[in-house]
Parts: structure tokens; C-alpha cells; sequence
DNA sequence: AGCACCGTGTCACACGGTTGTCATAATTTC
DNA sequence: GAAATTATGACAACCGTGTGACACGGTGCT
């Protein structure tokens, strides 16, 4: 798993996090560490160019400097659930003072979390994957049955007429692409922007020496004509 | 999480329960009672913004109403149980016609317990109280058993057919996690959320160290078995 | 206090499974 | 038969997991 990006249905997303913060020592040093674990570091050192930002780039998650120049972090916050665009965007606040009140008033402002300075990297960095954990949208995975085949994503079981089948991870997920989109031929490149994700850069024949390591699973329950080849288009899943 | 579980502690501070209902003057009624009640009223009027709300607010209790403009409520009510994170939230069924079918389907499609409208505010709560006993104390103090396995939460004991098993509190309560949340993978990081808690930082791989360690302790009993490793998603407890 | 002990979290390393790629054989199409 | 396309077998690199060791902080004991 990449503990770097949140994952979502097999598609990979880079997180982006805005740093809204003057000091440029600071800012630096968070950026750096952000950008370590491997999301997109945007940078506003005030809050008009934080407006910007979030108007430009819709960041995923905003840290928030409780002291700012002009305009405080709270009233930041406070603008940013007020507005139904950005009511959603996760805060972190940093607040420099280790003071109880402010860790109140900063929740109260609809912060999500808050860290005090100095804080440690990785702190930091475990405060934003929590946070991104809990706002990343819930794709329900339903169970899947066709051609006699049950599969089962939250189990992460297959089955054919009692033979339990194994399967490795990309394979698993080939089949669970195949079997909520059957009857229909998908290219090689279709598949692999379905199943490897449109990031992710393969030979496209090695569609094919999945298509039959996925054959070969299937084969001691005898269904592994349920991946049929259509010669010069592709490969589909059917149930004839 | 910054927004306190009414979970976890064993003890019901405010249960907070969504009502997922279009018709407005239904919905207030609902939210009246509830919030009468003394519990937190969440409200939604279609499926997105149900699943909003159980995002950010993890209900405890879910009034879901039969009839919805877009999903019907059996779809919601599978799709959450098909989820990890939202399948051991109970549900009761809003239906309008008392119709023995709509009970049946309702019930099949993972419902804890069904309430035909017109219905009393006295029935509603008492149902809403009966659903909430049975499944607030999940994890605190229940004697579980699964697999062969034997756990008792007061005593703090485990036992496998005769031996007794040592368990550090670590190892105790991912056994405890697992044994009542079978068949299902977890990855590392929900295992974490989970047993260790949302606010503890702690590196992903500790998880395997602390599997390893429970499946030492089990080995003695040849439970070892039970717990399974499933490459590339995480964990899963499983009898077969 | 000093001590040993336990539980815990982290790391480094080893091992095996998985994965992508290629060369080659088999198949289909014209 | 030749060309195009796909299936197969083999292989090396990589990644994920298992494992042992260690450091740290807490607890109870002498």
C-alpha cells in the first residue's frame, strides 16, 4: 500500500495540501516534508493568496497557521465552512502556543485537527494521513456474481461452485473489473487505465500474460472460457 | 477523531443517529423525537448527502426511509454493509406500506429492524433503543467465540479447546477485533483505526509484528491458522 | 534508588510471491 | 504460405511480508 497517496478504487490520487503559512522557515519545512511523503505541497503565505489557491488548484487538505499577518487563521477557517465550495477542504491548524484555549477556539473554527509548533515530522505527517483517511469518499464495493463466479471484494474471496480460488492482487482486480462490466470487449489499453490506473505506464501485452494467469486460476473449475479473446479488439468477460 | 465516538468507551454519550428521509415534515418529525430523546439528530435528505454525513459524522444509528427519490434505501442499506467501515452501523427501515414483503426484503438486505408509518414516537424510540443495546457494546464485554476460539473480555482470558492462551493487551484486543469482525480483510491502516485507535500514531508495519506475535501465542493451540494473511489488502480472521 | 522484567514500536534483513518484459511457439486471417 | 495477432514459458527485478533483534518507557520488586 502507498502510504503516500490515497487510494480510491484502484485509481491512485495524488493529494494536494495547501500551506498557508508566513513564516518562510516554517513553510519550507513543511513543504519539504509533504512533498517527502510523496503529496503536492501549494504554498500561500497570507490569505488572499490563500483564496487563490484553493480557488486555482481546490487543494485536499489545508494546513492553516494560526497567526497570520493581516487576516487570523480562525477567521480563514471560519470563511472556508461558510462557503458551500470549500466547506468540505479538511483544516489542520498550527498554532505555535501550547495553550488549551487555542486548541478549543480552533476547533470551534472548524478545524479538523490542530498540531502544535514545534511539532515532529512525523507527527505531522500521521495528523494528515488521518485526516485525509477520514474524508476520503466512501466507494461502497458490492459482492459480485456472474457466469458462476462470486467474488467478494471485502472478504477478497473468489469463488466457483464451492472451488475457492486464489488470485493475486492483479489479477483480483482484473477479474472484479471484468465481472462488473461483462458481456462487452475492452481493449488492452481500456484495461489497463481500468485495472493499473491511467498513471501507471505497462507494455500493453502484458494485458495478456495477466488475461492468462487470471485463465489459468479459473481452469480447475473449468471456467476459464469466461475470458474470451476477440481477436484485433481485445478481451471479455461472458457468460456464453 | 476530534469528534468523540459515542462508541469505543463503552459507555453512550449522546448516540448520534441519521435520519435519511426526503419528505421535510417527516424528517423534522423524526429529528423532534430523536433529539427529544436526548440523542443527535444528523440529517439527509438523498443518498449523497446521507453518505456525507456518515463520512464525517459516523453515526451510530441509521433511520433509513424506504423510499428515497434517487437510491432506493435497500441499495444504501446494502451498500453500507458491503463497507468495512459502515457495516456494523445498525439500520432501521422506514416503510410506508406495512406490507410483509417490504419487511422481508428489508430485513435481507442487512436492516437490523424495520418501523411502518404511521408509527408512534414511543414505538420509534423503543426500537431505536432496543437496536442501539444490541450493538453499542460490540467490542466492550462480551464473551465471543469463533473458529474454536474462546474469548472472554471480563476476565480478560482466552482459550482454544483446553489451552489457555497468553495474550499481551495489544494481542488481546486485535484477537477481539478480529474475532468479531470475521471473514473480512482489513488493511493495516483500518486494523490500526481500529485497535489501536484514530489518534495514535503508529508506523503501519508495527501491524504485522503485533500478527506475528498473536499468531505466536496461537501457535501453540495450531490456531495460528485462523488468522490469514491476504497479500497486497491486509488481514483477515477466518474459520475456513 | 537501582534492578529486572514486560509490553511496545521500530528497524534491518531475508525470503518468497508477484509483476512486467521478452523470446518463441501457436493460432488466426488473408 | 505469409503476415498479423495472440498464447505460452521463462526470467529478473521488484515489492510485500515474515522474522529476529533492539531500544525505549513503564512497573513492580528488592
Amino acid at each position: 500500500m502507498l502510504a503516500t497517496s490515497s487510494r480510491n478504487l484502484g485509481v491512485i490520487v495524488q493529494a494536494k495540501i495547501l500551506i498557508v503559512e508566513d513564516e518562510p522557515a516554517i513553510a519550507e519545512l513543511l513543504a519539504f516534508n509533504v512533498m517527502q511523503a510523496g503529496f503536492i505541497a501549494l504554498r500561500a503565505e497570507d490569505a488572499p493568496s490563500a483564496w487563490q489557491q484553493i480557488r486555482d488548484h481546490s487543494p485536499d487538505l489545508i494546513l492553516l497557521d494560526w497567526m497570520l499577518p493581516e487576516t487570523s487563521g480562525v477567521v480563514i477557517a471560519k470563511q472556508l465552512r461558510a462557503d458551500a465550495r470549500t466547506c468540505d477542504i479538511p483544516i489542520i491548524m498550527l498554532t505555535a502556543r501550547g495553550d488549551e484555549r487555542d486548541k478549543i477556539l480552533g476547533l470551534e473554527s472548524g478545524a479538523d485537527d490542530y498540531i502544535t509548533k514545534p511539532f515532529s515530522p512525523r507527527e505531522l505527517m500521521a495528523r494528515i494521513r488521518a485526516v485525509l483517511r477520514r474524508h476520503i469518499p466512501i466507494m461502497p464495493d458490492e459482492n459480485v456474481s456472474a457466469g458462476g463466479l462470486e467474488l467478494s471484494p471485502v472478504t477478497h474471496r473468489v469463488t466457483a461452485k464451492g472451488h475457492s480460488i486464489e488470485l493475486g492482487p492483479t489479477e483480483f482486480r482484473l477479474l472484479q473489473f471484468f465481472m462488473t462490466h461483462t458481456e462487452r470487449v475492452y481493449s488492452r489499453t481500456q484495461l489497463l487505465d481500468q485495472v493499473w490506473g491511467t498513471q501507471v505506464f505497462v507494455e500493453e501485452r502484458t494485458v495478456d500474460v495477466h488475461i492468462r494467469r487470471l485463465r489459468a486460476a479459473l481452469e480447475p473449475a473449468g471456467m476459464d472460457n469466461l475470458i474470451q479473446t476477440v481477436r484485433g479488439s481485445g478481451y471479455r468477460f461472458s457468460t456464453t
